[in-house]
DNA sequence: CCGATCTATGACTACGTATGCACATCACAT
DNA sequence: ATGTGATGTGCATACGTAGTCATAGATCGG
C-alpha cells in the first residue's frame, strides 16, 4: 500500500458559501510555474519574459481565473471601493448617485451604497471595517454623529450638499442661500410682500440654508414670514400637496410660495390646479433644483438651477484626490453657483 | 546589551493607502489574551467566560476596534455583499434600487452598484473576483453575454424584470404582455382601431413583451400597427417627445398612442399640450408602470400598474434564498400581475 | 489522592495575493 | 577557467480573521 501524500496537493474545498474558485495556485500548477510568477505575469510586472507571461496568461484563461479581490485588498490595504451614503427617499437621489457612480467608475472605483431610509441608517459598521477606502456623505443631518465615527476610524470622507459644522472635511455644495436670495429679490421686484415657505426637514443644511437665504433678503426689507405660512415636512411631492393645504388654509393667504425643492413645488402646483387656484394669476409658486420635471411643458416651473450632477462629480473627484494626497493637505470647500430659471409659475401678486 | 525581540510585537506599518488600522492582535495585547480569544469573545462563541468576554469587549471599545471585513470574508468565503446590475439611465431605476437595497439590508447584506450607462458597462471583473456573493440582473439586454460569464465563474444571480432565454435562473418579472393586452382590449372596446406605439430599446425583454402583448390582441381582431406609427427609442421623457413627433407627423394619424412606459407617455403628453392637441378628446395616450408622476393632478395618466417595488423585493429574496439552498434546487419564475389604471388620458376616438 | 472529564485558552494554520530576499542560470568580460 | 552582473524564478512570509487541535488547569468521582 502506498501512502496518499496530501492527495496530489489539491485540497481545494468547495466551501459551504462560496463557489469552487480558481486561485493563482491553480494557474501556477497548470502553467508549471510558481504562484509568485503567476501574480507577476498577470500584473505585467517588469522582469517576466514574454514566453512565461504567455504561458501563464493562457493557463489563466483556460481556467477562467480572476484574481480574488479579497486577497488583493488585504495585502494592498485598499479596496478601490467607495461608500455613497445617501437618503434614497430623497427624490434628488438619482441625480446624485448616477454622476458619483460614473465618476468613480471612470477612476476604477466601485460604489457601495449606504442608505438612510425614513431616518433609519444602514448598519454603519461597513464604513469602518475596511470594506471601503472612503465615503461620500450626502445625507448628513446636522446632528449626525457619523462624521465623528468616520474620523475616529480614520475613514476618509467628503461632504456632498450637506455639511456638518463639527468635523471639517472637503466639501462640495450648492449655493443654497444665494439661490434663495435671488428668488426673494425677484419676488420682491414684481411686487410680492406676502410669502409662504414650504420647507424640508429642519435638520438638513439644505433646507436650513434655503430658508435662511430667503428670509435674510426679506429682513433687509423689514419683512418676515409669519409662522402660519411656514410648513416643514420632507422633500416629496405628497408633502408639497399637504404643506400647500396647511399654508393656504390660513384665513389670510400669501401671494407667493417658495418651496425648498421642485418636488414640493410640483406637489403644490398639482394641488393648486385641483383646487382651481390659477398659477401664476392667483398664486406664484417657485421651486428649487431645476429637476428635469420642472421644464416639462405641463409644469413649466420657475425655479433655481442647482448643478447637482456637477457637484456630485466634484465630490467624487475630491474624495479620490484626498485618498491620493493623504490627510495633511488643507481641506477644500467648493460652492457650486446656482441660477434663477424664470418660467411660467411666477408673476405679479393679484390685485385685491 | 539586551536583544530587541521584534520590537514589542507591534510592527503595524501605516500603509501608503490605508489608515493605521486596529486589528484583533492589538485588542489581544491590550486585553492580555490571544487573538483567538478576541475573535471568539467578540463573536459570542460559547465557551468564553463572561469575565474574559468583558475584558476583551472593553479593550476593543477602548481601541475602536472593528473586525476587518476583508480578513473575515477571505476565510468565510462570503462577503455578505450583493451586486445590483442596472441601467442608471432608466427612469425606473430608483424604484428598483431602493427596494432591493432595503431588502438586502434587512438581511444584513450590502449593495454594490454595477451600472450600465449609455450602453457602456462597468468593469465587470467585480462580479467574478469574489467581491460579491451574488448578483441581481435588471439590465440584461437580450443579447448580453453577462449571464454566460456569471455562470462560467459560478456567481449566483437572479433576473429582475429582464430575462435571458439562454441561461436559466430564478426570475421575477412583471406581466408585461398581460398588462399590454389589457390596454389593447380596453382601447378596442372604446372604439379605437388606429394605434401608434412608442417603444423602448428593441433588445430589452420589457419593450419586446409590451409590444407583443399589445399586438397579439390586435391580431385576434385582424388588426395591425403600420410601421410608420411605431417609434423605437429609449425610455425617457425626451424620447417620448421625439417619438411623438415622429409618429404624429405621418399623413394619417393614429387615434391612440400606447407608450412602453410612463416617462415616454409623459413626454408625449407634454408634446401634445405644446402642439395644442387635446388629450383625450383628440388623442388617447396610455402609459405603462404607474409611476408616482402618472397620478399627479397635472398628468392623470391612464396606465398599467407595475408592482416594481414588490418585484424588486421578491428578486432580492429569491437571490438570498438561492444563496442558502445552493444551485441544485429548481429555479423559480415569478410573474407579478399588472393592472390597468384608468385615469384621464383615454377616451373614444374623435369622430371624423 | 489520583485518574478522568471538562473548561478555558493559545499556538498554528488556512484563506488568496503580493513582495522581500535568496538563488540558480546564463552571458560576458577578463 | 573564473568572477561579475543581469535575468528569471521561487521560497517564505505578511495581510487580518477563523477554525482545528493541543494542553494547562480546574473539577469531580471514587
Amino acid at each position: 500500500m502506498v501512502e496518499l501524500p496530501a492527495e496530489g496537493g489539491t485540497t481545494r474545498s468547495r466551501g459551504v458559501a462560496g463557489a469552487p474558485s480558481v486561485t493563482s495556485h491553480d494557474v501556477a500548477r497548470l502553467a508549471g510555474v510558481s504562484q509568485t510568477t503567476v501574480s507577476r505575469a498577470l500584473r505585467n510586472v517588469p522582469g517576466v519574459p514574454a514566453a512565461t507571461r504567455d504561458r501563464v496568461t493562457r493557463a489563466a484563461e483556460a481556467l477562467g481565473y480572476v484574481p480574488n479581490q479579497l486577497g488583493r485588498s488585504l495585502v494592498n490595504r485598499a479596496t478601490r471601493r467607495i461608500a455613497m451614503v445617501m437618503d434614497l427617499g430623497n427624490p434628488l437621489s438619482p441625480s446624485l448617485l448616477t454622476p458619483v457612480h460614473d465618476a468613480l467608475a471612470a477612476s476604477g472605483y466601485q460604489t457601495l451604497l449606504f442608505a438612510e431610509h425614513r431616518g433609519r441608517m444602514d448598519a454603519l459598521e461597513g464604513l469602518f471595517d475596511r470594506s471601503v477606502d472612503g465615503a461620500i456623505l450626502s445625507t448628513v443631518t446636522l446632528d449626525s454623529r457619523l462624521p465623528y465615527e468616520l474620523e475616529r476610524h480614520h475613514t476618509p470622507f467628503v461632504y456632498l450638499n450637506r455639511l456638518s459644522d463639527l468635523v471639517e472635511r472637503d466639501s462640495v455644495s450648492a449655493d443654497d442661500a444665494g439661490g434663495s436670495a435671488q428668488v426673494a429679490r425677484m419676488l420682491l421686484d414684481v411686487g410680492h410682500r406676502d410669502f409662504g415657505l414650504l420647507l424640508g426637514p429642519e435638520m438638513t443644511s439644505t433646507s436650513r440654508d434655503r430658508e435662511a437665504g430667503f428670509t435674510a433678503v426679506l429682513a433687509q426689507h423689514h419683512l418676515a414670514v409669519p409662522p402660519e405660512w411656514i410648513a416643514r415636512t420632507d422633500f416629496t411631492e405628497a408633502s408639497g400637496r399637504a404643506a400647500f393645504d396647511e399654508v393656504m388654509s390660513a384665513p389670510q393667504r400669501p401671494t407667493a410660495l417658495f418651496c425648498a425643492n421642485d418636488w414640493m413645488a410640483v406637489g403644490a402646483l398639482n394641488r393648486a390646479r385641483e383646487l382651481g387656484i390659477r398659477v401664476p394669476e392667483d398664486l406664484t409658486i417657485v421651486g428649487f433644483d431645476d429637476l428635469p420635471v420642472a421644464g416639462w411643458a405641463t409644469i413649466n416651473l420657475t425655479t433655481v438651477a442647482n448643478p447637482v450632477e456637477d457637484s456630485s462629480v466634484a465630490a467624487a473627484k475630491a474624495l479620490l484626490h484626498r485618498l491620493e494626497v493623504g490627510p495633511d493637505e488643507a481641506y477644500v470647500h467648493v460652492v457650486s453657483p446656482t441660477r434663477l430659471v424664470l418660467r411660467a409659475t411666477h408673476g405679479a401678486p393679484p390685485r385685491r
